[in-house]
DNA sequence: ATGAAAGCGCTAACAG
DNA sequence: CTGTTAGCGCTTTCAT
C-alpha cells in the first residue's frame, strides 16, 4: 500500500503537492497536477483516512442509536438520514441499543474518542441524564422520541395532534365505544397520543373509560395482539380500536381475525407510522403517516450543521391521516 | 480535551506509562497505575482512536452490505453480526446498496482508504468482478448469496435442498399443480431454488409447466402480488405456491384474499426466510427458515479470523422447514 | 506555485 | 518497571 510520500517521490513532488491535489486545490500548475495524478494511479494510491481524520480530527461518521434495528418504523427516516449524509460525506453507522444502558455506552464511546462525530438518538427508552451530558460536550440531535426542555436539538411531529385526528376519524365514522392500545406512559409520545385520543373524544362528550385504555411493555406485533385478546373478553366490546403503533394494530389485526371477528365490520382499527407492512395487511391498515423520511433528512441536517458549529433549532413537521380498509366498511 | 501527554504529565509519567496503563499490560505498578488512573479521571481523559488508529492501522470497523435495509430478511442476520463484532470490539457499519454500483463504490473506498477493516456482502446484485479484485487485497466474506469459485469465503445455506424440501412438502399434501414465484434467475440462489423445484416434482413424476413459472425483477410485496395476478388469470390454476421470498409469498397472499379465494383451501402458499412478519399475516405463512442470527454470527467470525490473516473455509448451515396456516388446511 | 517542517494522538521498540 | 523516541499518513502554516 502506497502512502502520500512514495507518490510525491515518483511524481518528484513534495507531499505537500500532493495533498493539494488530493484536495483539489487551485493553487497547482495543470503540469505538476498530471504528474501527481500519474504517480496515483501508477502506485493505485489510495490515501489513507485514519491519517487525514486525525489531522483534520474529524471522523466523518454519524452515529445512528436505534432500538432495534427489526423495527420497520425506522428505515425510512434511516434512508432520510443516510441519504443526507452521504451527500455530504458523511457515512453513518448504525447502532442497535436494545435499549440497554451498556449497550448505548459503547456507542457514546466511539463518539467520546472520536471515532463519530454526533449522534443521531431515536431510541425512546434513552437514558435522558447520561444523553444530556454528552450533548454538553459534542453534538446530539434527537429524532422523532425526544425531551421536552433538555436543551437537545430535536425533529418530531406533533403527536397529540396526530392521534386526535386518527380518534377523530373512528368518531366521524359513528363508533363512540373507542379503545386505544398505547405503550408505557414513561414515553412521552405516549402520553402525548393519550391526550389526543382524550381530546377527540371530549370534544363529542363521550367518556374514556379505563377499561378502554391498555399498555403494553413494548411496541411489538405480540404485545398488541396480547393487549386485543384483553380487549375481545370485555364484556361491552368497543366497536373501534387505536393503536399507537402499526405493530401493535397489526397484532390487534390478528387476534380479532383469530377470534371469528371482521375489521372492519365488527372492529375499525387505526394504526400510526405507515410503516411499509401496513399496506400489506389483510386487510389494509389505516394509519398516521409521519413524514419519516424527511424527519431523518432533517435530522442529519441538523447534525452536520451543529457539528459545524452552527445554532440549530429544534423543528415539528406535518403527518397525514391514510384511510384504508381496516376502518372502511 | 485532554490528550495522552497532558494526562503523563499531570500524573508525573511519560506517555508511555500512560499507553500502557490503557492498554491493561501488566508491566505497571500498582502505585504507578493508580496515579495514572487519577489522572485520566481528573482530566475526563479519553484515548482519541483515530490517534491510536493511525498507529496500529486497523479501524475496527466492519462494514455490512446490504440492498435494501428495509428488508427484514436481513435483520436477524445483522443482529448475528453486531453482537459477535461487537464481543470481539469491532463496530459495524450498516450500507445500503440499493444494488448501485456508484453506492457500493463509496462503501468500498472506505475499505481501500481504511476506515474499515473489512466487508461482509448480502447483496446478490452486487458487481462481483469488482468485489473479486478488491478481495485479492482486502477481506472480504460474502453471505447468504455468493459466487461459486470466486475465492471469495462465504457462508449460506443449500437452496436447492431447502426448495425442495419446501415443494415436497406440498407434494405430499396431494398437490399436483405447483405454482413457482421466482426471483430474477441471473441470481445464483434463484437458480438453485429452481433446481430444488424441478427435482421435488421430477421425484414425483410431474413435468413443470412453463406458465407455472413466474420471474420477477425484485424480491417485493407488490412483486409477488402481480405474479400472482398472473396465475389467477391462467386457466387452469395451480393449486399450491411457492415463492422464493416471504415477501414475494405475502403478496401472493394479499393478491389470493383479495380475489376471494382462500388460503389454503384453494391455494396453498410457502414462502421462504422466515422473516418475522410471516407469523403475523392472516393466514400465517408456512416457510424455510434459514439460521439467520447463526449465519450472521458465522459471518462476521469469518471475516474478523480473515482480518487477523487467517485461512477461512465458506461454510453452508441447515435449514428447516417450518409448516403454519398457508399449507395445512 | 511549491517545498520544508511541524504536529494531530497514539503505540511500541529500545534502552536503561 | 519506566522513559525516550520514532513514526503511523496526513494537512497546513510559513517560507521561498
Amino acid at each position: 500500500m502506497a502512502n502520500i510520500h512514495q507518490v510525491a517521490m515518483l511524481a518528484g513532488v513534495s507531499v505537500a503537492t500532493v495533498s493539494r491535489v488530493l484536495n483539489q486545490q487551485e493553487t497547482v500548475t495543470a503540469k505538476t497536477r498530471i504528474k501527481v495524478e500519474e504517480a496515483i494511479k501508477k502506485l493505485n494510491y489510495e490515501p489513507n483516512l485514519l491519517g487525514r481524520n486525525l489531522r483534520t480530527s474529524e471522523s466523518r461518521i454519524l452515529l445512528i442509536l436505534i432500538p432495534s434495528i427489526s423495527n420497520p418504523f425506522y428505515t425510512e427516516i434511516i434512508k432520510g438520514i443516510e441519504t443526507t449524509a452521504l451527500s455530504q460525506h458523511y457515512n453513518i453507522l448504525l447502532c442497535e441499543t436494545d435499549s440497554n444502558p451498556e449497550r448505548e455506552n459503547i456507542y457514546y464511546d466511539l463518539v467520546r474518542k472520536k471515532m463519530a462525530d454526533g449522534i443521531i438518538s431515536m431510541d425512546p427508552a434513552v437514558n435522558i441524564e447520561t444523553l444530556i451530558k454528552l450533548a454538553q460536550t459534542h453534538s446530539i440531535i434527537q429524532c422523532s422520541e425526544y425531551a421536552e426542555d433538555s436543551g437537545i436539538p430535536y425533529v418530531t411531529i406533533n403527536n397529540e395532534e396526530a392521534a386526535y385526528r386518527a380518534v377523530k376519524h373512528l368518531v366521524k365514522l359513528g363508533h363512540e365505544r373507542i379503545a386505544i392500545i398505547n405503550s408505557d406512559e414513561k414515553f412521552l409520545y405516549a402520553r402525548q397520543r393519550l391526550a389526543g385520543y382524550k381530546r377527540a373524544l371530549a370534544e363529542h362528550g363521550i367518556n374514556p373509560r379505563d377499561s378502554y385504555s391498555l399498555y403494553t411493555h413494548q411496541l411489538g406485533f405480540d404485545y398488541g395482539k396480547q393487549a386485543m385478546k384483553k380487549i375481545l373478553k370485555l364484556e361491552e366490546k368497543p366497536t373501534a380500536v387505536f393503536a399507537v403503533s402499526d405493530l401493535l394494530a397489526i397484532g390487534a389485526l390478528k387476534e380479532i381475525n383469530q377470534s371469528g371477528l371482521n375489521v372492519p365490520d365488527d372492529i375499525a382499527v387505526v394504526g400510526f407510522d405507515n410503516i411499509d407492512f401496513s399496506n400489506m395487511t389483510n386487510p389494509t391498515l389505516t394509519t398516521i403517516s409521519q413524514p419519516m423520511y424527511k424527519m431523518g433528512s432533517i435530522a442529519a441536517e441538523m447534525l452536520i450543521d451543529k457539528i459545524k458549529g452552527k445554532t440549530v433549532e429544534s423543528i415539528t413537521l406535518d403527518h397525514e391521516l391514510i384511510t384504508r380498509e381496516s376502518t372502511s366498511g
